[in-house]
DNA sequence: GCAGTTTTTAATAAGTCTATTAAATAACTC
DNA sequence: GAGTTATTTAATAGACTTATTAAAAACTGC
């Protein structure tokens, strides 16, 4: 044991990562005991079955991302240009900390049907997530109204956002192991694809 | 065996279903032994190891997105918006006869560093590829010189459409399952993300 | 029909995986 | 310090994995 923390704890964090790297069926227990360097054996005396530890560690990252999601797009009210601008900073803020998160939550719920179902449950319990699209959508429309953007529906909006910022990360790793990028040249690139998204969504949206 | 086909054919299809589906580790040659309705040990006698088998399907993949990327943009010699408009209609119906796809090639190269040398090294030297990025550039910067579009790295313009095109088709089988969508209401969905991509692009790309 | 080849089968080695067990150790409680 | 509880360990059951084997079955051309 690396530390004398609260082994749970640790145990938690070691799957997060490996759950993250290789996924659900490319980890075993085994794996995360030797990350931790514990027992395998504890790691089920903590988590009682490798289901139940990974769904800690999804359903705290599904919860994460749509938390994110709205904040920056609500917390200010600033022009809609400059509040575009932020909040698809924001977006790449979250994603330099959490690039392989979109990309593992969407992969499990790809490869598990049940899972996907179970998650979706689990939200609609939990009332804080309802009305992020709501939210969303009150803004977006009330921009659409004003005559500052074209007509579009929030659904769309959302989705253009989020494809565009989203799909850098999941390229990144793949493009600088090929190119053998320092990480310099990552945060250059990360950079100059946060500029020119920004220009192309104020850009796409006038009307 | 369901067809009295070729053997070898049937099981490298069954292969491609489920490795589209549940990707490299959770696959197994006996689920797909199972899936063909055959012997185990024939999926080893015809392709000798799982990675073996593995490698048949995913490299083929590749060399089906890389050339469906370059053709429609090279193809025509309209109008640029028309080009544009086209080329992402082309990337629609790809996606659509084959949403899976860019999601599992990701995802096999994010979890496994090793394959993704070795898929790299193997489209160096098949040279018929490396010109793929050449000849969009040419193209793109073309329409930049004669201010048709505003100035872009041509890295931009392909990853921008690239995104919004492929996104789409990861996160549609995971709001269709939950909303409970007819295919109707999925090919609906379709167009109308395809509609609002193409306005995206055009708009965004105007001086 | 028979020798030779290819295809298919069942059996199995050797390994991994999850999960449980009972025993050992450490940590508290009084 | 004895008793109780919590934590950690090694051992292992049982299921599944990939891959190989030797034998059986199905085709060859003659």
């Amino acid at each position: 044991m690396s530390k004398e923390q609260n082994l749970e704890v640790e145990i938690l964090k070691a799957a997060e990562e490996l759950f993250l790297e290789k996924g659900f069926s490319g980890t075993s227990t085994t794996d995360i005991a030797k990350q931790v360097g514990c027992n395998q054996a504890l790691v089920h005396y903590y988590f009682r079955t490798k289901e139940n530890l990974f769904l800690r560690v999804f359903n705290g990252k599904v919860e994460t991302i749509l938390t994110t999601l709205q904040q920056p797009l609500l917390e200010q009210n600033a022009e809609f240009n400059d509040k575009l601008r932020s909040t698809i900073g924001a977006y790449f803020d979250f994603l330099t900390e959490n690039s392989r998160l979109p990309f593992f939550v969407i992969n499990e719920l790809l490869c598990n049907r049940e899972r996907l179902q179970s998650a979706y449950k689990y939200f609609m319990q939990n009332t804080s997530h309802n009305n992020v699209f709501g939210l969303i959508d009150g803004v977006v429309q009330a921009e659409v109204k004003k005559g500052t953007i074209r007509p579009i529906e929030t659904v769309d909006f959302v989705l253009d956002i989020v494809s565009l910022t989203v799909f850098n990360f999941v390229v990144l790793p793949i493009y600088c192991d090929l190119s053998g990028s320092t990480k310099a040249e990552k945060t250059k690139f990360i950079n100059s694809r946060k500029e020119e998204i920004i220009t192309l969504v104020i850009n796409g949206m006038r009307l």
